[in-house]
DNA sequence: CGATTATTTGAGTGCCTTCAATACTAGTGG
DNA sequence: CCACTAGTATTGAAGGCACTCAAATAATCG
């Protein structure tokens, strides 16, 4: 595969530079594609924590089964992205993991982010980086679940997914493919998926959202945004320039206390960041 | 101060092991100790990240302030916690932070965590697991939010608390104090001041929580956690035995420059979840 | 094409909200 | 020591949003 089609490396490149010997680093994840259908559980709830694994094609979700015999599905992980980072500081999952359509997932296990730890504080710094932004993603879900209505919390959702898509170029002019039931849906907006239905009616009846099974069409992004309260930052708002800078490497390598004395071997300059 | 006390060594000595020097490098974090009121505004929300900070006395909060007026309180920081580390891959904060009573906070800046990462693989992955929990104790609260009742939700915040302080030192069979008005509470659970009040009644009644004033006393806590269908693997769950074994850490000394060709020198079981 | 699953729509119910009024607590100054 | 004030907590009444149950329609799949 070549090393700028891989959606792992795409992702950290929006979160830090990257020199070849990282991007060897990350495609080292996905040495173990797998393929995988629709509906499969890629591990259970309370399983133990062995590997975690990335997803270069289709959807997967997170969930969590609730003593009444509900769901709440927690995270929708699209191509790129890492899942079950969080697990990395439990012995037992807690929570989950499914695909909702057929895809290509690659396990890897704890010593591969020790290794990225150890190897690189670039990717470090990156990898702690998409931490955060899963965590404000999070947070701001918290957020709409906590307090806003349902209708608020369908148009967060499409509007979060409508920009989501649309940095891995999967969405288009409003129109975008949610291969999502309405059940799913219920499952991750806290609502039955009678009210699901009754919400995307009353979008309709106000154009704001026009659904045709799997295909959903936003007339007025925006107007949704707005419905939604919905505040950018999260995902818009720029990652801090050191991020992208190499020079605190070398600047550190200055420092006191130093424990190991060369870590990126040779390199310094960043090689190819756009 | 002593390197054992420091509430910011002991957090991360739950999470990995430490040498000397790693400890001395957590408590370059707490150089800057600052006395700060109840109520002071640690900073806003939307101000630009410059900074980090540790809180070693008192109690802080997250917040959000709403489009309708109303507010979330995102998470209760208790001494030892990080405050802001999702901040990091963000030049504006998406969340402000103030006091619930007088304590003592340190800031400290980006580069400082970034040093950590450049000096110790330890203290990176510990502050990585740290990261994580947050992340789990946040997927809770999403889920309850989204999904229970009034009561449940409030017994899970209670019985939380009376974990995490525990932990700390600072409650005693089912005994602690909770310097939180109603309003305070209702802003995190998502509920109406109104609503907690008379949760709180309904919980009296029962036998389940008195309270006077900010005592609170939980007669019988496991039956608390009961209702709340408390799963406490995410406060519980071992922290697997890797975080604690500097095995690895030589071993990787071994091939620092060492790419695909071993990935896992020697060990490849041991290290793995126990 | 028939069986199963997903979606829509209606009717009735319940939890929590808002509004409003009352009681309590703590702090202040006469 | 008490009266005054501001914040906090309690309790009642009415209303709304989303839930469940139930039935009808539409879409998908073998």
């Amino acid at each position: 595969m070549n090393l700028q089609d891989s959606a792992i490396v795409q992702q950290f490149q929006q979160h830090c530079s990257l020199t070849e010997e990282e991007k060897v680093l990350l495609l080292e994840l996905e040495q173990n594609p797998l393929k995988v259908n629709a509906g499969d559980i890629i591990w259970q709830e309370n399983s133990k924590v062995d590997q975690f694994c990335t997803i270069s094609q289709g959807w997967a979700y997170s969930f969590r089964n609730l003593g009444d015999g509900s769901r709440q599905i927690l995270k929708v992980y699209l191509p790129g992205d890492i899942i079950g980072m969080r697990d990395f500081a439990f012995s037992n999952r807690l929570a989950g993991v499914a695909m909702i359509e057929e895809g290509i997932v690659s396990h890897f296990s704890h010593e591969h982010l020790l290794k990225i730890f150890r190897h690189s504080t670039a990717l470090t710094a990156g990898l702690f980086a998409i931490a955060c932004r899963q965590q404000a993603v999070l947070t701001e879900r918290l957020i709409y679940l906590a307090r806003r209505t349902a209708q608020q919390r369908l148009a967060h959702f499409l509007y979060e997914m409508y920009l989501r898509l649309g940095r891995i170029g999967a969405a288009d002019e409003g129109r975008f493919r949610l291969p999502l039931s309405q059940e799913q849906l219920g499952d991750i907006l806290g609502l039955s998926a009678v009210h699901v239905s009754r919400t995307f009616t009353a979008f309709r009846e106000d154009g704001l959202v026009l659904r045709d099974r799997h295909r959903v069409t936003l007339p007025d992004p925006e107007a949704l945004a707005q419905l939604a309260e919905f505040d950018g930052g999260y995902l818009n708002d720029a990652v801090p320039a050191l991020f992208f800078d190499r020079e605190w490497q070398s600047h550190m390598l200055a420092g006191p206390t130093a424990r190991s004395d060369e870590q990126m071997p040779g390199k310094s300059k960043a090689a190819s960041a756009d």
